[in-house]
RNA sequence: GGAUAGGUGGCAGAGCGGUCAUGCGUGGGACUGCAGAUCCCAUCUAAUAGGGUUCAACUCCCUACCUAUCCUCCA
C-alpha cells in the first residue's frame, strides 16, 4: 500500500504489520457546538480507511479523543449560563448520534480529556523536571527552544513564521504553548502542583496516546488544519518525554471542505451542519460525496455535489438490491474474486476511493446492461464486489435489517404482485405510493420488485 | 513574507510525452400498464499566460499571474 504522508510530503509505502494490532489515533472534536460536514469529511474518511484495513486482514485499534474541556466550551457555557459539562455532555452525545447516523462506527474507544487529568499532570511533571516546561503566573508552558524539530511536520522554518498574535507577556517566547492553564475566577478546574486549572489542548492527546499506545505508535490522523501547531506540539511534547526519534510512523491528514472556494468555518458563517444535510440526503449520499475525492485535497461543497452523489449511490444500490433479489438465499459473500483484487489495487494506492467508485460505476453499468443474462456465478460476483465496497465505503442503501419491517414489506409486495398480475393497477399503485410515503422505495423490474428504505426519509430535527 | 496544494471541456475530476479517461449534465432512441430504473447512440472536442527542451507537450523545465489552506481556536 501507499499513502500520502504529511511528514514525508509525498506518497510513501504504507507497511503495516500483520502480526500485531495496528494503533491508529485520530483527533476527535471539541464538543462545543453542532458538527458540520468538515467534521464529516475527516471522520468518514478515517472510518473508511480503518474499515478498509480491517477488511484487508489487519487488526486495528482505532482510538479517538474527545476534547471536553476547552476555552470555547467555557465561553459557550457562560453564554448559556450553565456549567461547562452541560455543554460538553450535550455535544458529546450529539457527536455520537451524528456519527452513528453517518455509519461511522469503527472507533474502538473514545478517550475524554477530563478522564485523563492524572496522565496529563504526569506528563507536565516530567517536562518541568527536564527543564523543558516552565511555570508562569497564568500557566505552565512548553519551551519550544528546547525542541529543535518544532515545526518540522508542517515544514516551517521557525524564523519565517508570521509573528504570533499571542500577546501574553509571561511567556519566554510568544510561540511557547500552554500545557496547563491556571484557573481564572468562575472557571472549572482540577487540582495540580501548579494550582487549580485545566489542561492545554495539545497535551491532552499525548497523555491519551501515551497511556493506550505508548510513546510511539503507527498512524496519527486528523484534519489538515491541525498540522500546525497542534500536531507539531504533540510531537514536541511526546518526543521530549520519550527521547524517541518519532511519535508515529505515518501522518495522514484530510483536506478541508470549502464553500465557494473558501474554508467552511464558523466565522465566515458558511458552514453546513451534518444534520442539515441528513434532512435531505442519506448517509450514503454524504459518504459517497465526501469519499469521492482525493482525501488530502480540499473539496468544494455544493448542492450539486450531493445530488451527483445521490444519483451514483442510487444506481449502485438499486443494482445491488436487484442482484440480491435474484440470488435470494444463495447469495454468498466471497472476497477471492479477481475483480475484487483488481479493484483492491486501486484502493491500495493512496486510498483512492474515487478511482474505486469510478470503476464500480462502470461495472454496475455493464451488469445492468445484461442483468437478465447473468449466471449465478456472475451474480454472486457482483453481489460480492458491491458488498466488499460497502464493507468500508458504506455507500449502499439496503433493505431494512429489521425482520418485522422487511417481513411486512415483503407481504405487501406479494399482494401487490398479485394485483398487478390481474391488472388491478390502481390498487397496486396506491400501495406503491403509500410505501413511498413511509420511506420504502420500490421499483418494478418485470414481475419482480426491488425495494429498500428511502434514504431521504429525513430524521429528527431536534 | 514563509510553507503546502493547485490552476484541464457546461460542471466535477483522472491519467499520460505522440492515440484526449470517467461521472454528472444535455439531445435522440429502446424498454415499460404507469412511475421509476436501465440500456444504446450522440453531444460538449478542453488544458491560466509567456518562454524553453523535444521529431512531438495538456503531460518535462523556467518565468509570470491567479486560487485555496496553515503560520490565532478550528476536522
Amino acid at each position: 500500500m501507499r499513502i500520502y504522508d504529511t511528514m514525508a510530503r509525498t506518497r510513501i509505502a504504507l507497511d503495516l504489520p500483520h502480526n500485531r494490532v495496528i494503533r491508529v489515533f485520530v483527533c476527535g472534536p471539541t464538543v462545543q457546538d453542532n458538527f458540520h460536514i468538515g467534521h464529516a469529511r475527516t471522520y468518514i474518511f478515517f472510518d473508511a480507511f480503518v474499515k478498509y484495513l480491517r477488511t484487508s486482514g489487519y487488526r486495528v485499534f482505532y482510538l479517538q479523543n474527545i476534547t471536553d474541556i476547552d476555552d470555547k466550551i467555557i465561553d459557550r457555557a457562560n453564554a448559556e449560563g450553565v456549567s461547562y459539562d452541560v455543554i460538553s455532555r450535550r455535544y458529546t452525545e450529539e457527536f455520537h448520534i451524528i456519527m452513528s447516523r453517518l455509519r461511522v462506527d469503527s472507533v474502538n474507544f473514545f478517550a475524554h480529556a477530563t478522564d485523563h487529568i492524572a496522565e496529563i499532570l504526569a506528563q507536565i511533571s516530567i517536562l518541568i523536571r527536564k527543564g523543558i516546561a516552565y511555570e508562569t503566573d497564568d500557566g505552565v508552558y512548553f519551551d519550544i527552544s528546547k525542541f529543535p524539530d518544532y515545526g518540522k511536520l508542517w515544514g516551517q522554518n521557525p524564523d519565517t513564521l508570521l509573528s504570533s498574535s499571542d500577546t501574553s507577556a509571561t511567556k519566554k517566547n510568544p510561540r511557547d504553548f500552554a500545557i496547563w492553564k491556571k484557573m481564572k475566577p468562575g472557571e472549572p478546574y482540577w487540582e495540580s502542583p501548579w494550582g487549580k486549572g485545566r489542561p492545554g489542548w495539545h497535551i491532552e492527546d499525548t497523555a491519551i496516546t501515551d497511556r493506550y499506545f505508548g510513546p510511539v505508535y503507527d498512524i496519527h490522523g486528523g484534519g489538515m488544519d491541525l498540522i500546525f501547531p497542534h500536531h507539531d506540539a504533540e510531537i514536541a511534547i511526546e518526543r521530549s518525554i520519550s527521547g524517541k526519534d518519532r511519535l508515529v510512523d505515518y501522518w495522514i491528514h484530510t483536506g478541508m471542505i470549502n464553500v465557494n472556494d473558501e474554508k467552511m468555518s464558523k466565522s465566515l458563517k458558511n458552514f453546513v451542519t451534518i444534520r442539515e444535510v441528513l434532512r435531505s440526503y442519506g448517509a450514503e449520499d454524504l459518504r459517497f460525496a465526501l469519499l469521492n475525492a482525493n482525501f488530502s485535497s480540499s473539496l468544494n461543497y455544493s448542492e450539486s455535489l450531493l445530488q451527483e452523489a445521490r444519483r451514483n449511490v442510487s444506481q449502485i444500490s438499486i443494482l445491488y438490491n436487484k442482484v440480491l433479489l435474484k440470488l435470494g438465499d444463495s447469495a454468498k459473500y466471497r472476497m477471492d474474486y479477481d475483480m475484487i483484487s483488481s479493484l483492491n489495487s486501486i484502493v491500495r494506492d493512496n486510498m483512492d476511493f474515487r478511482g474505486l467508485f469510478r470503476d464500480v460505476i462502470k461495472l454496475v453499468g455493464s451488469w445492468n446492461a445484461d442483468l437478465e443474462h447473468l449466471g449465478k456465478d456472475e451474480l454472486n460476483q457482483a453481489y460480492s464486489v458491491l458488498k466488499w465496497v460497502d464493507s468500508f465505503a458504506g455507500i449502499i442503501r439496503k433493505g431494512s435489517s429489521d425482520v418485522t419491517v422487511s417481513g411486512t414489506v415483503e407481504l405487501l409486495l406479494n399482494i401487490r404482485k398479485d394485483l398487478r398480475t390481474i391488472k388491478q393497477y390502481q390498487l397496486a399503485d396506491s400501495i406503491r405510493s403509500r410505501l413511498l410515503e413511509m420511506g420504502v422505495y420500490i421499483e418494478d423490474n418485470g414481475s419482480d420488485t426491488a425495494w429498500w428504505l428511502n434514504s431521504a426519509e429525513g430524521g429528527d430535527d431536534s
